[in-house]
Formats: C-alpha cells, structure tokens, sequence
DNA sequence: TTAATATATGAGCAGATATTCATATAAGGA
DNA sequence: TCCTTATATGAATATCTGCTCATATATTAA
C-alpha cells in the first residue's frame, strides 16, 4: 500500500508531528473549507460583492449574473446555509443581506493578492 | 427562454446596473476565484498551514495528510502554477515554502470565523 | 377562490476535480 | 553504468458541484 510505503518514507517525522500539532481538528479545517468553497465561486462571489453594496432580491441577483432563477436561487440556499446570507420577506419578494463580516474581509484579501498579481507581471 | 423571462422579470434595474459597474471584471474574477479554490480544499488547507510553520518535502506532507505521494504531488503542482509555492532542491528532496502571504491572511481570517461560529453556537 | 408572481427545492445530468495507477525524470550511491 | 530514492506527470476513474427542468410553496390581486 502507499500509505505503508509512504509511513517509511517519511523524512522529517519530527516536523510532521508539531505540524499535526499546529493544524485544527478536522471540523474545524472542514467548517474552514466549507466557507472557503462558499466564496470559490464565480456566481457566488459575485453575488456576495453586490450584496455588500445592498440588500437584492433573487431575480436582481439572476439577471446580474445571466443565470436562471433557478440556479441563482439554489446559490442562495447554499449561501444561507452556511450562514453568510439573510432574507427579508417583503410583499412576494425576499431581500437578501450579507450577515458576516468575515467574507467580504477574505474577498478583499483576494482582490488586493489579484491586483499585485496584475502589477507583478 | 429562462434568461429572457429573467430580463423582463427584473426588478430594480438601476440596482442590477450599479452592482455590474462595481464588479470587477470577468478576467480578475476568474483570477480571485482560482486563488480561493486552490485554498478551499481540506489536503491544501492543511499544506498550506503546514509549510507557514517550515518548508517541508512532498513525502512529509503526504504522510502528514494521510495520502499518497503521487497525490500529494498532484496537489503541490496546483499550487504551483498557481504561485503560492516554489521549491528548492537539496539532493533528491524537494523542499516547498509558501511564496505568497495573502494566502495566510485570508487563512486566518477564515479560522476566526469558525473560532466566532464556535461561541456564537 | 383562482390566477399570477417570486422563490424554493428535488432529481437528474454535465462538467469539474481529486485520487489512483503506471510510467517518467532527476539525483545519489554502489 | 546500474540501482535506488524522491518527485512529477498523464490517463482513467470516481466523486463532487452547479445547472436545468419540473414541481411546490408563499404572497398578492382579481
């Protein structure tokens, strides 16, 4: 098997050990993940940028991106689930609203990495 | 079609208009989107933290995963082309260290949000 | 109550992604 | 030179993800 191989192969066994250490128990590197994947998404990240401007409705944010209501709506519930997202009801519409600060943190970590990629090259 | 019931079903068009000129476009949102999947993934989540601690070769980081070398190369070369690991040769090893430091912020910024989701539980 | 609008949701399909397996390359030692 | 070790890589497979389509729910208006 790989893994056996690979268990003899190990070189730095002392460095894997404290990097086991340091990393989080696997919920938490996978609620890390979950969120990260939220956002690594054209569609996604796209909505959660115009969200931050203001509260849309799902039709607002299908036609922003070209998509079918359908599929922007299916973002949505995906977005609400992992709790970065809200909705308001008002007469048949829902308004949708960012809820966690921390997003638009990590997508303006990304943006600035993008523009000194642009500068770099 | 879907798309045209979705242009007439429009609600507020001068929203939709704003949203589309303070989006960046389509190229760096392709460019932020490649960053954060190369770090939405639990085996890459986990290296990149890693090698913040040290460099470290192919072989540690595979046992330190659990996985195969192969794979694990599979990985390293993802993050590669992606720019936020370079390696340095010593004899047969290859040693990896991260090479962009936008990376860990947005790392740490996505472990305080699941530090927050812990209490607010 | 019936019809229309806005959104939600489940199932199924298509495309993307990760892993495995086999093979290739690169360096060191015999 | 030949063998071993460490890593890379292409192809095939398996899994995941996002979309479409059909249908369901909720609200408003007639």
């Amino acid at each position: 098997m790989n893994q056996d191989r690979c268990e003899r192969r190990m070189i730095h066994q002392d460095w894997v050990e404290e990097a086991r250490e340091i990393l989080p128990n696997a919920h938490v590197i996978k609620q890390m993940v979950d969120m990260l994947k939220a956002i690594a998404d054209p569609g996604r990240l796209q909505i959660l940028m115009a969200l931050n401007v203001r509260e849309m409705c799902v039709c607002d944010l299908a036609a922003l991106l070209g998509v079918s209501e359908s599929a922007a709506s299916h973002q949505m519930r995906l977005l609400r689930h992992m709790n970065l997202v809200q909705n308001r009801r008002e007469g048949q519409m829902l308004y949708y609203r960012l809820i966690d600060e921390h997003v638009m943190e990590m997508i303006e970590v990304a943006e600035n990495h993008v523009a000194e990629l642009a500068v770099s090259e």
